[in-house]
RNA sequence: GCACGCUUAGCUCAGUUGGUAGAGCAGCGCUUUUACACAGCGAAGGUCGGGGGUUCAAAUCCCUCAGCGUGCACCA
């Protein structure tokens, strides 16, 4: 007998070593596994958020998984379960930019979408690093080698031919509709995502006409023309549909429109309302169903917009008192009711109030037909099928019912965020006629980047002569624009032949290798500064030129100056389209050339705002011009996918697919899936839906969806409660067995959890146990070739009963059972009965007796580590290192049944 | 409002196709010449939320009421 088993077991010095044994191994690769193994057995692991650590919830997860996963391994499948993290789109660039904020106090507007995206994959970087060494502290037996980033290139490939695909079919589209807009965040959300918090604020009845309407946002108020009743609220029976009445309003008299429509509801309040169809969904669908119009009230930041009258400019949250103040001194207060209780709509992402506003945005349409093996289909239809045939089954069962309930409320799915982390929406849109192209071959992309700083005076017009060099700070600039282009493979600078652009270009030729064509037609020319036309500034600007005596201060009107550059511009595009260019320039020559390669008006093209210093304008080349005006200049759509379209696909986009690799074939569908319930309309639905229409295929064949770890008083865990618990700290301090065994014993599927530290010292107790009984057995005098005796085999027959159980439970999916059976049988039965029993045995004369208990002890304690192995891999793996029908890694034994 | 759960010992929860009510923790009593004090042994503790029904038999199936929780919708 080994020495350790003196000592209690101590899993510190342990557990460490034991997981590099695995890894090293290779065994986490099913393509490494010993024998030939025809089933395979496929799960992935829902990739935790790169923005955060490891909680109990992940820690039950992998445990619950891994349990699975090392199950099937020993029973001879190729058993594979994927690792990887999602980039969790709006929490994390969220999260960067509060940093950012707290820290610099910058918003992402004054850094730049580059510059925050590095920023943010620093970030995830670090915060990936450390949830995954946390994920292998649990003892995941996850393949590292196949391990996947929802970011990375092959995923981004999977992500694009999904849009594509879904582009091309129609059920994919660009519509004006109302959204959940964020004004913090500054982007949409997704219906799902959407906390409603429960609030305690005034209600007021204000008199509109003849009417008593009821409302809680008076901000919102300013527009409202139509009032809106149930058609059979006798009440108001004298009121016609379409009947115009004059009513004295906020900013005075508007005409008011009768709509006799059902969403009106009779029990509340008066039964009659004004609505606001651009700041809310449901007024939205009245005006769509009447085809009435509506106008914006509130700008994307929450100001008022001028329709507001007098309150114009202001911000929602602070005007409502003076508006209710307004309309009481108008009399068009009846009352106000204090206490009343609603729910705001907040972006549970790490966002703000939402305002529904109306914008176009892309759009899965989830109730359009599409041909699907001969018939019509649905989004919708293929979801529901999917589970209703029991192609895919959702355990615990009563989880199907929820989401049907969830599919027959569902709406389309806004798939369009305005931020800057994540996958960029492949589309192009023209420059010249706004027509779109998706998912075009770029040839080559073109910067305009203006020249490094110009000093400008107080009335913001430009210090000096406008060939002098550039100032220190300019040179800043310049230098970290060089940085950001030396990434990009320029293949050519073009400049104006101007002291600064000069200087500029040769910094940026520097950083990249690219060679300078310098080129006077792009000389400067800014009438910004100026008021008036074109024409009229044109000309201040030659009267201040002239003033400081400047080389450019010759004739020319504005027509000829647009005609140089854009001639000389489209010189240069048409020699050099396939490759990436730098064109440096002052500001004024980009204004007139954004506004013809945008094809603006002079006004939109004035609108534009100063153009800093070192900005960098970019626009691509594509391979094939525009079919509408022949234009090849295009530019990506500015928005980003909702993180869980790329999360649909995760089932195969982790296997390779677009590719069709070997993997593909041999892994999908998965075989089990398990995250948790919270997360079935995000993604268990998504991914039926993506791989239903994708691939025609299920992405997994069992759902199993767990419940959520809670506090010892059933409390979620939040920052906010601060009753955190750190698994690693549980870990180190019980073990991660004994963390295991207390999240898995008892955790019926579906059913949250209460963790109570007393149970995982419980555990810790029983590893010790485990330990205790191998000093014992291994402590005997045993022979491996001993036989049975007859009462020794019943012995053995007991515990292949147990061991069919397990087995059973296990395919079943009652973890909470096997687990608990096993505890029982070690503990109860083979420490406190058959040990005690087999003392006498042992200590006594009959010789085959003797031999045959040994024999049996030895037999029965491997079993068991064998059976326990899922729920306790680390004690279980170091026992069996010290068994004597040892040969390989306990992990890839067989299963006893 | 609609839907889905839950209610079993002081606490946390098991109880698979209906067949004599279970565990852990806490508490109580006993045991330190032991594989194990990171322990063992023992006793106590429950008309399984209330009421009704089906059945030879109900914690389990059905109906109903109550309390708690969750999801969805509404929230003018």
């Amino acid at each position: 007998m080994p020495e350790k088993f003196k000592k209690p077991y101590d899993h510190t010095a342990v557990e460490g070593e034991i997981y590099k044994k695995w890894e090293e191994s290779g065994y986490f690769n099913p393509d490494n596994l010993p024998g030939e193994r025809k089933e395979s057995f496929s799960m992935v692991l829902p990739p935790p958020n790169v923005t955060g650590t490891l909680h109990l919830g992940h820690a039950y997860e992998d445990a619950l998984q891994d349990a699975f996963v090392r199950f099937e391994r020993m029973r001879g499948k190729k058993a594979l379960w994927v690792p990887g993290a999602d980039s969790a789109a709006i929490a994390t660039q969220a999260k960067v930019e509060n940093e950012l904020y707290k820290k610099e106090k910058k918003t992402r507007y004054d850094i730049g979408r580059d510059e925050l995206l590095a920023r943010i994959e620093a970030f995830t970087q670090e915060s990936r690093d450390t949830i995954l060494n946390q994920v292998r502290r649990v003892g995941s037996s996850l393949d590292w080698s196949r391990f996947a980033y929802t970011m990375d290139g092959e995923r981004y490939e999977a992500v694009i031919e999904a849009f594509v695909r879904m582009f091309n079919a129609g059920l994919i589209y660009r519509g004006d509709r109302i959204v959940n807009w964020d004004p913090k965040l500054q982007t949409t959300v997704s219906d799902d995502e959407i906390e409603y918090i429960e609030e305690t604020t005034p209600f007021y009845y204000f008199k509109y006409g003849p009417f008593t309407i009821g409302t809680v946002r008076p901000e919102t108020k300013f527009g409202d023309k139509y009032v809106v009743m149930h058609p059979n609220d006798e009440r108001y029976k004298e009121y016609t549909h379409g009947q115009k009445i004059e009513v004295e309003w906020i900013n005075g008299p508007i005409t008011a429109t009768v709509i006799k429509d059902e969403a009106g509801n009779m029990e509340f309040g008066s039964g009659v309302m004004t609505i606001t169809p651009a700041h809310s969904s449901v007024d939205f669908d009245i005006a769509q169903r009447h085809g009435l119009d509506y106008e914006q009230i509130i700008d994307d930041r929450g100001i008022l917009l001028p329709i507001a009258g007098e309150f114009a400019g202001q911000h929602i949250k602070k005007v409502r008192a003076a508006i209710v103040e307004k309309l009481k001194a108008k009399g068009l207060v009846e009352k106000i009711d204090e206490k009343y209780t609603h729910n705001v709509a907040t972006n549970s992402r790490g966002g703000g109030v939402i305002e529904p506003q109306i914008k176009r945005q892309w759009f899965v349409a989830v109730n359009k037909e599409f041909e699907r093996d001969g018939t019509k289909i649905t989004l919708k239809k293929l979801m529901r099928d999917t589970v209703e045939s029991g192609k895919v089954e959702i355990l615990p069962e009563h989880f199907e019912k929820i989401y049907y309930h969830w599919i027959d409320n569902l709406r389309d799915w806004c798939i369009s965020r305005q931020i800057w982390f994540g996958h960029r929406i492949p589309v192009w849109y023209c420059l010249n006629c706004k027509n779109l192209r998706v998912n075009p071959k770029v040839k080559a992309r073109w910067y305009l980047v203006r020249h490094g700083q110009t000093e400008l005076n107080a009335k913001g017009v430009m210090q000096g002569r406008s060939d002098s060099s550039l100032t220190s700070e300019g040179r800043k600039y310049v230098e970290k624009v060089a940085q950001s282009l030396a990434k990009k493979d320029i293949g050519l600078i073009v400049s104006s032949n101007l002291g600064r652009c000069k200087q500029t270009s040769e910094i940026i030729s520097a950083a990249t290798g690219a060679e300078i064509i310098y080129d006077e037609a792009l000389q400067e020319r800014d009438f910004r500064s100026f008021e008036g036309t074109p024409y009229e500034a044109f000309t201040a600007l030659m009267k201040e030129k002239r003033k400081y005596n400047s080389p450019l201060a010759d004739e020319e009107t504005y027509e000829e100056i647009e005609k140089r550059a854009w001639k000389a511009f489209n010189e240069y595009l048409q020699k050099y389209s396939d490759k990436n260019v730098v064109m440096v320039s002052h500001g004024g020559t980009m204004r007139v050339l954004l506004r013809a390669i945008r094809n603006l008006s002079y006004e939109e093209a004035f609108a534009i705002p100063h153009i800093q210093n070192g900005e960098i304008v970019s626009f691509d080349i594509l391979e094939k011009s525009c079919e509408n005006c022949g234009n090849i200049l295009f530019e990506q759509d500015p928005d980003t996918l909702d993180t869980w379209f790329s999360s649909a696909l995760w089932p195969f986009s982790t296997l390779g697919w677009p590719k069709e690799t070997p993997d593909l074939r041999t892994y999908l569908p998965n075989t089990l899936m398990a995250p948790g319930y919270e997360i079935l309309f995000f993604w268990v639905a998504r991914m039926i839906l993506a791989s239903g229409f994708l691939l025609n295929s299920i992405p997994f064949k069992t759902v199993f969806l767990h419940g959520i770890v809670r506090d010892k008083e059933g409390r979620k865990f939040s920052k906010s409660l601060g009753n955190g618990i750190d698994p690693i700290h549980v870990i180190e301090k019980y073990g991660a067995d004994a963390l295991r065994m207390s999240l898995l014993v008892g955790a019926a599927a579906g059913s949250d959890i209460k963790f109570d530290e007393a149970r995982v010292k419980g555990y810790k107790l029983f590893a010790n146990k485990l330990w205790n009984v191998t000093r014992f057995v291994l402590e005997q005098p045993y022979d491996l070739q001993a036989t049975l005796t007859e009462n020794d085999k019943k012995l053995w027959d007991e515990f292949e009963t147990l061991a069919k159980d397990v087995t059973k439970d296990f395919q079943e999916y009652r973890l909470y059972l096997a687990a608990e059976k096993l505890y029982h049988y070690l503990w109860d039965r083979l420490a406190a009965e058959i040990l005690e029993e087999s003392k006498p045995i042992l200590k006594g004369n009959d010789a085959r007796a003797k031999a045959s208990r040994a024999r049996l002890l030895v037999m029965l304690l491997s079993n068991t580590l064998k059976l326990l192995h899922p729920f306790m891999p680390f004690i279980t793996e170091e026992i069996w290192s010290s068994m004597p029908e040892k040969k390989e890694l306990l992990m890839i034994e067989s299963w006893p049944v």
